[in-house]
DNA sequence: CTTACTGCAAAAAGTTTGCACCAGC
DNA sequence: GCTGGTGCAAACTTTTTGCAGTAAG
């Protein structure tokens, strides 16, 4: 829970009211194990806290997408998903089988990254890698999708 | 254009029709140095194969994507974009100034990769890098985009 | 109090589909 | 010729917006 607290303080910090529903996107997004679509955090959301549009969820998420809390992701997916941004430099392990994303605490790029901009003159300043495979669970399974 | 004749063949290989649409939609992201919508590229055919229908850009794009010979993009914008698929293992360096993208022909993960799944237990299958920045020209202005 | 945020309903944007016709192989 | 591909218009899904009312700081 105490990066929740971090979250709330970044969001105060960019002059953005700390409202019921944006907390309840943040949590779900926090709890889930899986990114999210708008509408599965609307469906999710709406079950506890009852009058909440898809629209406020739309709007929450695009401001907290510029503020850099959220990410956006799901690009092997069919629909946009959304996930809290990850502490700096922690990137993405995503199982095809169950659609867990397991988070790398280690950067492998880090030290890559500067070499490989010099290399190319180019400046890098941010980027996004995703590891897709199979969990252990999923194990070698492999055609267990879908 | 010898990449062109290879998608071709990867085509046909897979028992889809070399159709002039089709063909068109290939040629326009491979001239492309920056990945495009699917509005994009269906006004960019128009301009010089008359009657297209956007539904069928749509169509193609789906059925390119899952032949694998094209891939999604855009996370960082606001649309979905596409791009041909690269080469086995070459990535992109995307420039926030102008957008164009340069690909990285070495990947700089294929060793790392391995190494990373044993160590989280995962069977990595796949994976996308994007790394942001901004190419020489664009340089140091860092604030031009937008 | 002030200003940002919200719900609702309506609108816009993006994507898919049914159908009759057409074109690669 | 057969089968998959196409254009068109309509349907659908996803996302945005205007507005009047509400709540956080």
């Amino acid at each position: 829970m105490d990066k929740l607290k971090m979250l709330y303080g970044e969001l105060q910090a960019r002059g953005l009211k700390l409202t019921k529903q944006r907390s309840a996107i943040i949590k779900m997004l926090n709890k889930s194990r899986v990114p999210l679509t708008a509408e599965e955090i609307f469906l999710r959301i709406r079950e506890t806290n009852d009058n909440t549009s898809l629209a406020t969820v739309y709007r929450n998420l695009k401001t907290l997408v510029t503020a850099g809390l959220v990410v956006k992701t799901g690009l092997l997916e069919e629909k946009v998903q959304y996930r809290l941004a990850s502490k700096p430099h922690s990137h993405d392990l995503i199982c095809l089988g169950c659609h867990k994303v397991f988070e790398l605490t280690q950067c492998p790029l880090e030290h890559l990254c500067e070499f490989i901009g010099q290399r190319e003159g180019f400046t890098v300043t941010e980027h996004r890698i995703e590891l897709y495979g199979y969990c252990q669970e999923c194990g070698s399974q492999g055609k267990k999708k879908k």
